[in-house]
DNA sequence: AAAGCAATTTAGACAAGGCTAAAATAAAAA
DNA sequence: TTTTTATTTTAGCCTTGTCTAAATTGCTTT
């Protein structure tokens, strides 16, 4: 989308009353638009979910899919797959799922890249907007609930080397910053 | 939509040779309309009976969350509700699912309305356009596959009676237009 | 403090898809 | 055969969401 198309849906949205907007100074949801936006973000996590446990879709491709039907679900039909579900709390890329009346967890979490050398950690969340990135790490085994011991952080911006499961592997940076972890209770 | 609205996009399609035209003289679908036709009706009688089988909607709601989705749902999750289904052959209102190559079968049926009075037919297909009238024909017992006896129609467009499973039931002859049934082999 | 640069907004165009009102045509009735 | 009625099309308008090009504003650098 261009700029220009993004400030003039910015306008419209502000009419809404569902953000707030001083020119040149950036923009808020109000609780209005919080709860769309939540609303939403529900019905994404949900079928994300729904399509990987229900159809086996695998968890790089889930995202484009829901980027989808998260418009196109009904209230009824949501419920129905929040159920089959067992009323899940987080999707598979680890990011928790809004409840129904528009409140979401919160979790105390860094990113992989900010984690010092020797910590061991535990996988949180890993963002879903780069497929590539998740297919990579599906292949060496990276999930959430994974723990790993970050070992090093080379020098130069080089990558971030970790040891899973008996094994090393390097993380560029730029990956890294999409990877969130919490200590792990050694 | 207005008729004006329709013709407009009558105009559309057949610029884009999806559809013949002649003012006046009504419309067709070329084999390039046919085929993108045929894709969508497959995607809607797949996702009606999938809504039935996996997520438990009743039959008569599956209509309307199909025509949502049907517009959304990519050629990679069509196949993996295809193979979940087993390769159904007919969706849960007993209308034929479109082939992948666009082909379908065709059966010979007839509306129940015309049927003659002391005929064993089998249900084959019933119309999806009015929830009410599924609702009604479910409380009834009354889905494909069904077998009932004719009995007789009222004079003076009353209702048609039939005997299903040892009981009586009386149904409109409106309400027998859209119930598709052929002769059982007594 | 001024100049330059990057981010943001305005102005204006355009395509898609809907609508109403009026005109044209075809079908039915007189 | 003419008149009436119903269907279909045309003409023209409107809204939504997108874009490009140009103007404005705020931040950074000299």
């Amino acid at each position: 989308m261009s700029p220009a198309s993004v400030t003039s849906m910015i306008k419209k949205l502000s009419e809404k009353s569902l953000i707030t907007h001083k020119r040149y100074q950036g923009v808020k949801l109000t609780s209005a638009g919080r709860k769309i936006a939540l609303e939403i973000i529900r019905h994404h996590r949900l079928i994300e979910l729904y399509l990987k446990e229900a159809l086996g879709v695998p968890w790089d491709q889930v995202h484009q899919e829901a980027e989808k039907w998260e418009h196109v679900l009904s209230e009824d039909l949501e419920d129905r797959i929040d159920r089959f579900l067992g009323y899940p709390v987080i999707d598979p890329h680890g990011s928790p799922i809004p409840r129904r009346d528009g409140t979401m967890i919160v979790r105390q979490c860094d990113a992989l890249v900010d984690v010092e050398p020797d910590t061991l950690v535990k996988v949180v969340e890993v963002s879903d907007h780069d497929p590539e990135l998740l297919r990579y790490l599906g292949t060496i085994g990276l999930y959430p609930e994974t723990e790993m011991t970050v070992l090093s952080k080379q020098p130069f911006k080089g990558p971030i080397i970790v040891e899973m499961t008996g094994k090393e592997y390097s993380i560029g940076r730029n990956a890294a910053k999409y990877i969130l972890v919490e200590k792990a209770n050694n």
